[in-house]
DNA sequence: CTAACATATGAACAGATGTTCATATGTTAA
DNA sequence: TTAACATATGAACATCTGTTCATATGTTAG
């Protein structure tokens, strides 16, 4: 059981360095990279997608949308934070009402590539 | 100490019946819902957005990606495998080596409003 | 003021997720 | 066949994340 060893990554044979050379100066900052990880974060999750597509329809307060997805005040309050944190939503009180709406048209756009993704991979094989 | 009972969600009083039922029929299927928050969470993660990124300029092969991110060959063929089952990424191989390319545009679509999303928040305040 | 109610939030717990490590698989060359 | 190497993968571990529960905050009515 003498452990072999190996390289941890590929020797500079495998490493193609025109490609390298020519790709790394395209990447973004880190930081942005590390914010749009964090976006997609908030997308991906099923509650807070279910929200957004609630609020496609109609802006609507907090209880109307925990009874329209059948889930406790707290948990869509908590979620909804979230999303106004990520600025995907935002709100307006009346009273003691608090209404959510979408805050832009990127979450519709996203969104709706994402739904194209999905059906055309499932629909058919490979378009 | 007498725990008072509180609503669990809101009064019949609070909800407004008619946006509920105008929402209601309008929400796709939990289950189209379910897997575009699967997609998303794909897109949720900085080394799979980093891996994307490099994708766009080049197709690419693993060892090639790990070098360029830092990051060993495993972690980075895990992602790879989570890229390629959300059939964002495709790969063919050649000889030893397997190359990585973008599997179609929405991958392009959806990364770029997020930019644009993160851009125009952050850049000013409400456009 | 107090009561009622819509919403927000902190803490805790359970389940999900990403990386590492070790090793297996697949391919080429000798 | 064996050696070398590029890639894939299972298990384990630590971290992150979503819900629940209890309660706090904010608003209106009396």
């Amino acid at each position: 059981m003498a452990s072999r060893r190996y390289a941890e990554v590929c020797e500079e044979v495998c490493t193609h360095p025109d490609i390298l050379n020519r790709v790394k100066p395209e990447m973004p900052d880190e930081e942005r990279l590390y914010d749009l990880a964090e976006l997609f974060k908030v997308f991906g999750d099923t509650t807070r997608i279910r929200i957004l597509y609630v609020l496609f329809e109609s802006e609507m307060c907090v209880c109307d949308i925990a009874a329209l997805l059948n889930m406790t005040q707290s948990a869509i309050s908590h979620q909804l934070r979230v999303l106004k944190q990520a600025r995907l939503v935002r709100s307006r009180r009346e009273g003691k009402t608090v209404f959510y709406s979408l805050d832009d048209d990127h979450v519709r756009t996203v969104i709706g590539q994402g739904m194209e993704h999905i059906e055309e991979k499932h629909g058919r094989k490979q378009a």
